[in-house]
DNA sequence: CATGAATGAGGCTTCATTCAT
DNA sequence: TATGAATGAAGCCTCATTCAT
């Protein structure tokens, strides 16, 4: 967690700072995210990262946490309350989940590269955790979908909660395949608009939608 | 790919080097990985390794595409010519899958962090290969399962082929929820024998095979 | 020395930051020793310790001398005004050189490690300093000891004041030997009272009165 | 221990690495000492050094028991085989310490600096390991003493060798008190030679001799 | 007088790769 | 072809001290 030094600071360089880190996370996966990088690009000196958190590994947790919630955040925020079919439902999930990508990119993809951390010494127990974390989310989401009766009776909660999850990040990849392109570089791609990048993986969305809606009903 | 001089080498050396090596990188992500280590682990000199591959990414691509190749050799082998059913055919290719992994930890971990394995500057280009090839095997086997009839008719084998992949992955996944257990810590266990391990992961195979059925037929 | 801001301060904070200070400084030699360590733990601001003193050796000074006086204070009151004999008197003098050590751990401790401390350039000057005051302070037993002809006639004073000194130390070496424990971790063992351990140190006293007793008379 | 690279440098090559490595742990107590300073000073690379050593606390043990060593075997050379009496037996002892130390400035100093060294965290267990070892040393002697009868009979082997290693060092803290002066600077005073420093250093190594004899006969 | 953020030098260590033998 | 010493950049982190508020 952040020291009180991190909290106290100015809106300003607090906002800078956690730019540059989350950029750098976003780039890089957890090793190769550099420090060195991070305080010349926020233009601090090298000491003041060890001021705002106690280690690397700390400001990583700051940021992945801060990630999460946001991105959960956003999503609950903007689901339809009573969405009329689980198609429906499940086609605004996945994609409030891209739209969030692509408006926050680099919040996006250090979820993305998160979830794809292997488990290491360093890190380990917080990936745990953090796992726990995002499933409690999708947890809610299905949740939701169940007390609709949107779902089969006999298929459990965290089943059909992990299959939320899967199938989210299924779509990124079905996408590279098809178009084969990264994900990432097409989230980044600045030459379309947020709705274009909609409109393109679409398409992924409808094809794991519906697989999803076999699985479920 | 290899020099000539690792080929040249005699069987034992070459074994005991590469043994070491898949072990190394199955442990560590790529960045992570130390060729230090190799070395002192194969005791071999320094500089050899260069006389063997050209540098740390050049050994990667040999042993990642070595271990691809080994495990879809393996599951081609081991596959029934004529499964009676879909069902039947999902549950053995997953069965097979897991059963690699617990025959060959090391095989299966290095697979399973490549997969994971962020994009990035120096790997780039080989992940996109390596993600073709796997696509490819998955492929052939949705061939298989779309010849019999097994899998409905306005699903495109390239979809079919990204899901079967999707879903092998997600039972290692949904295992780790299940059991709140490390997939590779369970692989490494070694109180338990293959045929156990093959007994305990049942059920999220089972789970992932009634998915997936909803979802092609 | 202390700066005036120092001694103004209540007497509950100073308290506070002289106990941490001091342990810190016992738990670690000079150079290892940490003003950030220190503050954290004293919950005063960073800055602080420069208002009341000039730099980490100012401060150092002021706790080893402190340390020094508190020591030879509580000797010199606890020691017979006339003891019967020079056995005795060693005796005595070396059971309240531990008992101090058992009562205020930190303040023994620190003593210990400044005796050890390397002349260097950054504390140079201070460790002649101290070493003279220590030697003050046993020189006066020595001429209480000589006044009362306990000590041939031979000897001379400062003589007899540095072997004092000397054995004093040589009793928790040879109580380390002895007993192939460290003589601080003895100090700091919970599990033993003060009159424990005295009981437990005394025939290394005994010892080392004996072979002085030799070298004196 | 060192690694097979450093036993596989050129002679002159390890020769001035030493040398360097000695003079820096001389000067400076274990933290303080820095393998910057050493790299720089022997002129190599900042890796090279891990190419010798584990780690800087492996090179300090190499050069701590390589200093041991050479003292004890130095002493144990040029002791008279039959000395006549105890006081004779001392005063050579006493004598043939401090002339190494004149001989060999660097890792006479370097044992002082070690026997000072305070028990941390990072060289704990090779301090207890290094007195035990000196005090093996000192054994020997206190043995040859014993079985010529120069020690009276009640006194066991253990303690008069503790006496033993305990007076060597007296004898350079009662001459830092009688000439005012830094032992270790005497011993680099260049305007002296080692005869000379013998010969200023006698009267202190006499009053120690004197002493011990007191306590040992 | 107190605060606490900023500083940047310096600490030890690991790394992939090169190249002379 | 094998060897293994050398390289030096880069890694994370800690430190005592300063200074604007």
């Amino acid at each position: 967690m952040p020291k009180p030094t991190f909290l106290n600071l100015s809106e300003e360089k607090r906002r800078r700072f956690v730019d540059v880190a989350l950029k750098e996370f976003a780039e890089y996966e957890y090793r190769a995210a550099s420090l060195n990088r991070i305080v010349a690009g926020a233009d601090i000196a090298k000491g003041s990262i060890y001021q705002y958190f106690e280690n690397k590994k700390d400001l990583y947790q700051y940021l992945v946490t801060y990630a999460a919630r946001e991105k959960f955040r956003f999503m609950a925020l903007n689901l339809r309350e009573n969405p009329p079919t689980l198609k429906a439902f499940l086609f605004d999930l996945f994609t409030l989940s891209r739209l969030f990508d692509f408006q926050n990119p680099a919040l996006g993809k250090l979820l993305l590269n998160t979830a794809l951390e292997v488990e290491n010494e360093e890190l380990n127990g917080f990936l745990q955790e953090f796992r726990k974390l995002t499933a409690s989310f999708y947890a809610e989401f299905a949740q939701g979908a169940a007390k609709r009766r949107f779902i089969r009776q006999d298929i459990d909660i965290s089943f059909a909660s992990f299959l939320l999850e899967s199938f989210d990040k299924m779509i990124c990849q079905y996408f590279e395949v098809k178009a084969d392109r990264l994900y990432l570089d097409f989230v980044l791609d600045r030459r379309l608009s947020a709705e274009e990048k909609l409109e393109k993986i679409k398409s992924a969305i409808d094809s794991l939608v519906m697989a999803l809606l076999g699985a479920l009903v």
